[in-house]
RNA sequence: GGCCCAGUGGCUCAGUUGGUUAGAGCGCCGCCCUGUCACGGCGGAGGUCACGGGUUCGAGUCCCGUCUGGGUCGCCA
């Protein structure tokens, strides 16, 4: 059945071949994308994961043994095949890269038959992905999953050219860490030697990376897996890849400078896009107040706009409420959306109010100049006018309000936003913007914990003039961090870090740590700067982030060769599953059984 | 944990107000074909309508529950 190999070399990659090879004899070896059999001549498309390539067979040629196998073929079979490379002689294929050329087989080895695949070997794939996932290893032969996952790896390879090109070290960290508190829920490792005792997985490499600039290391990258067992969508995976640096003797502009041009670089490479530096900058503040989120789409407008001070003394109690708790209320302009009928709108106010909105008021200029509200009859013709002139609102236009605690009001309407500008088609999907996104809140406060978290990491240096308020007013605070944003997405983000331990110390304070906590969970970092520890900084992309941006994909999945699904287990391998009762054993770890757990 | 969407031959889908024997395209199998490349011609096989209940004379279609996959909120320092 399966024909060996043996004194057969392959010569080139299917898709390799053109013109230039006329007359050369070559083997290649790949899977059969499709045989087509005119009766005296076969064709078999051959496909590797350089393309696919025309092999004609005719008995004349290969002999009555080699054509009976290539009437034999089905899709997927495995062969070597032995030919000349010619200029077509027929119709040339403009819709195929090696369409001006054929192989004119000679001899022909089926070296592996294959069942009918599941699914048709395919680009633009229509198959359910749940099909495609649990035969990811036939899924990885299409053409546009073989171009995503290679464009990958050059993404890396870029990565690593220019890092090491710049005087970064690539150095490893460990898998088996020890568990941290703060932060994303972690992936536990039982330890045998040490019952009852758990590794974790890594979140990120950052306390190693921190501890590489104490050793001197001065600039550090490494391409990391990096583990957090929380929900998945379709940019997060429980396990990702960071393309994580780090940097000594520097601040913010340094580690931006040199981020900038890598991704100049690694942009160039990937897809040849060009951009121009440097890259626009946003503070913080200015994100929430113009687009609702911290990680602005830029590609279109529809700006928020701040109507507080325009409604407070209105009769409206739903606006006047939400600014006497201490809120604000804010518009979008959807532009010529004023005819939008009642039931799309009904459904912007459910959409709204997934996001923790009561409601979403709304006000339509019609073509006359009159309007059209869901609040007029609340306020004076003056205040209504006055409304729509702070919204710029033209007739035509439909002006959606949010009133609320202002994080609720930022986050209803960004994600608003977003939802009107691909309903109304404002988003240019062959733009790529970036986007700085700096001076973040040091903290953020938790409702649940009751008391400030850090918004970045605890090891984040505040901004030398908001120093003096880390003990008066914590939520004013602006931190050294830095989030790096393509098209919406964070693909980065990094701090420079506290490398003082008095501040360290008051760090640990404001976040609620006792001494003894901080000592206990970052005793070794502590101690590590009392022996001399460089001023440092840096960040990391999410690399599956970037590829999907890159791909044009619509999930991280598709940029990862073997992704989980939404609950976190993977539809091949059946991960996670059940383990022997002799290895919990040797661990020392009882399973709750199912019963107990019900209720 | 909440909300929303989907599940009909191998794949992608259609299936009317609930009504005979559930259709199509592709794929698959067989025969034919010497310039095809979405090859073509003739013939054929293939379905527990995701699963379990219920309503009904009658359910792919309506109701309840479950499972599976996707999106999203919470969550993700």
């Amino acid at each position: 059945m399966a024909e060996s190999m043996k004194g057969l070399k392959r010569t080139c990659r299917c898709g390799e071949l053109g013109l230039e090879n006329a007359g050369q004899t070559v083997t290649v070896m790949g899977w059969v994308a499709k045989q087509r059999n005119k009766g005296g001549i076969i064709f078999v498309d051959l496909r590797d994961r350089a393309g696919l390539l025309q092999i004609i067979f005719e008995e004349a040629d290969c002999g009555a043994e080699n054509f009976a196998k290539a009437e034999r073929l089905r899709s997927e079979f495995v062969v070597a095949v032995t030919g000349t490379v010619e200029k077509r002689s027929g119709a040339v294929n403009e819709n195929l890269a090696t369409g001006k050329i054929e192989v004119r087989a000679k001899e022909i080895r089926i070296l592996s038959e294959a069942l009918t695949p599941p699914f048709p070997i395919e680009s633009n794939t229509k198959t359910k992905e749940e099909i495609r996932l649990k035969y990811r290893y036939l899924d990885l032969r299409r053409p546009d999953q073989q171009e995503k996952i290679i464009l990958r790896s050059k993404i890396c390879a870029a990565f690593r050219r220019f890092l090491t090109e710049e005087g970064f070290l690539e150095i490893e960290t460990p898998i088996l860490c020890k568990s941290t508190p703060e932060g994303a829920r972690d992936y536990l490792v039982p330890s045998r030697i040490h019952p009852g005792s758990f590794y974790a997985l890594p979140q990120s490499p950052q306390l190693f990376k921190q501890l590489l600039m104490c050793s001197g290391y001065d600039r550090y990258f490494q391409i990391a897996k990096c583990f957090r067992d929380e929900d998945l969508r379709a940019d997060r995976q429980p396990e990702f890849t960071q393309v994580d640096m780090e940097l000594s003797f520097v601040d913010v502009d340094d580690v931006i400078d040199v981020n900038e041009r890598l991704l100049q670089y690694v942009c160039k490479e990937a897809i040849g896009l060009e951009i121009s530096l440097p890259l626009p900058r946003m503070k913080w503040i200015d994100a929430m107040n113009r687009f609702g989120s911290d990680k602005p789409d830029t590609r279109f407008g529809m700006e928020l706009t701040d109507v507080s001070s325009v409604v407070e003394d209105c009769g409206f109690g739903v606006f006047t409420g939400a600014l006497e708790n201490g809120g604000s209320v804010r518009g979008i302009n959807a532009k010529g959306q004023a005819g939008m009928p009642r039931k799309k709108i009904d459904a912007l106010v459910d959409f709204a109010k997934g996001y923790g909105a009561k409601g979403l008021a709304y006000l339509a200029v019609l073509e006359d100049g009159s309007y059209k509200s869901s609040f007029a009859k609340f306020m004076t013709q003056e205040q209504l006018d006055a409304l729509v002139k702070a919204m710029d609102g033209q007739p035509g236009d439909l002006l959606l309000f949010a009133a609320d605690k202002t994080n609720i009001v930022w986050s209803v309407l960004g994600a608003l936003r977003l939802e009107l500008g691909e309903q109304m088609g404002l988003i240019d999907h062959d733009r790529f913007d970036f986007l700085w996104v700096v001076e973040f809140p040091q903290f953020e406060w938790s409702e649940e914990e009751n008391r400030f978290m850090a918004m970045h990491h605890p090891f984040t240096m505040p901004m030398e003039e908001d120093l003096p308020m880390l003990e008066t007013d914590p939520g004013k605070v602006r931190a050294k961090a830095y989030d790096i944003v393509l098209n919406g997405v964070e693909l980065g983000g990094g701090s420079v870090r506290i490398f003082q331990d008095d501040v360290q110390e008051r760090m640990f304070t404001a976040l609620g740590f006792t001494k003894e906590r901080a000592r206990e969970q970052f005793g070794f970092l502590l101690d590590a700067f009392k022996y001399g520890v460089p001023p440092h900084a840096g960040l990391a992309y999410g690399l599956d982030r970037l590829c999907m941006l890159l791909t044009k994909a619509d999930s991280i999945r598709e940029v990862i060769a073997f992704p989980k699904v939404k609950d976190a287990s993977c539809l091949m391998t059946n991960a996670p599953g059940e383990v022997d009762e002799a290895q919990l054993k040797e661990l020392g770890i009882a399973v709750a059984k199912e019963e107990e757990n019900a209720e």
